[in-house]
DNA sequence: CTTGACTCTAGACTATAGTCCATAGGCTAT
DNA sequence: ATAGCCTATGGACTATAGTCTAGAGTCAAG
């Protein structure tokens, strides 16, 4: 079985260098085995577990999140309701983040739609003056 | 004109007595004066300030986009424009992320709604299939 | 056998927005 | 005048996810 050096993985998976070394220091990837002068050699399962985390985090789990999901997945005790419950969890976090984005923006829409805009002085910035505003209540 | 002293201003303005002085360093906010002392006071200007920084946060503006912001409310050459411009790049700059989230959700239910969830052995969990899945392309 | 590319380690540094700490001095009410 | 807050400073530390550096050692090709 061959096997391949960290750069060759790094590019491999599209990932800095550096970052593969601090996957290791965060305990989310290991190489299979190390050569008589220290340098890592990773095997298949080490590229696949490369791409499992970038996977993941492309779908905003954090590192940590992911090392729970790569425990579960490499433990036999473990169920698909695990799984599937960590990706619901993921789903309500997401959620009022979302809702929150869509306000602000939605606040900013308001404020440039009444913003007169070029030529007026700030003095009739509707912005400035949302910002500016006294608190009611 | 009654000037007020750093925990005051932090406690009208519902922030951290430390932040107050983390927004000086940061160029944002400085006090009216120092008394003899060195103790800083802030006049009704900061207050304002101080609550015009958290409200643009709150839409979503960095320290760094906030201190533009305050630079044209407080020159006179700028115009509403300006600070229009600002609100408009800031809706920009979220349409995008809020896509990408609403995405990551939609994968996320997609991968939970086709995983066989609880009793389920992790060989039938389409999550990790998904995680684990070569790439086509 | 030397050159250039690759890798090793430990530790510093990035961004963002604070928060906390120690130590010292100031202010106020009793 | 003294207890008990308040404030001052500089610097360290938090979280997250890396990125970069220095100095040393290793490997492969010509």
């Amino acid at each position: 079985m061959p096997t391949i050096a960290i750069g060759k993985l790094a590019e491999t998976c599209g990932v800095n260098i550096d970052t593969v070394r601090y996957y290791e220091r965060q305990d989310l990837l290991h190489p299979s085995e190390r050569t008589p002068s220290g340098y890592r050699r990773y095997d298949q399962g080490g590229v696949k577990r490369l791409k499992f985390i970038r996977k993941a985090q492309g779908l905003g789990f954090t590192l940590a999140e992911i090392k729970t999901l790569l425990g579960l997945a490499e433990n036999d005790e473990a169920d698909c309701g695990d799984i599937r419950k960590l990706a619901r969890q993921k789903i309500t976090e997401l959620e009022p983040r979302i809702a929150d984005m869509l306000k602000i923006k939605q606040g900013l829409e308001a404020l440039a739609k009444y913003c007169p805009g070029s030529g007026k002085p700030l003095s009739e910035c509707t912005i400035l003056e949302y910002f500016y505003a006294e608190d009611k209540q």
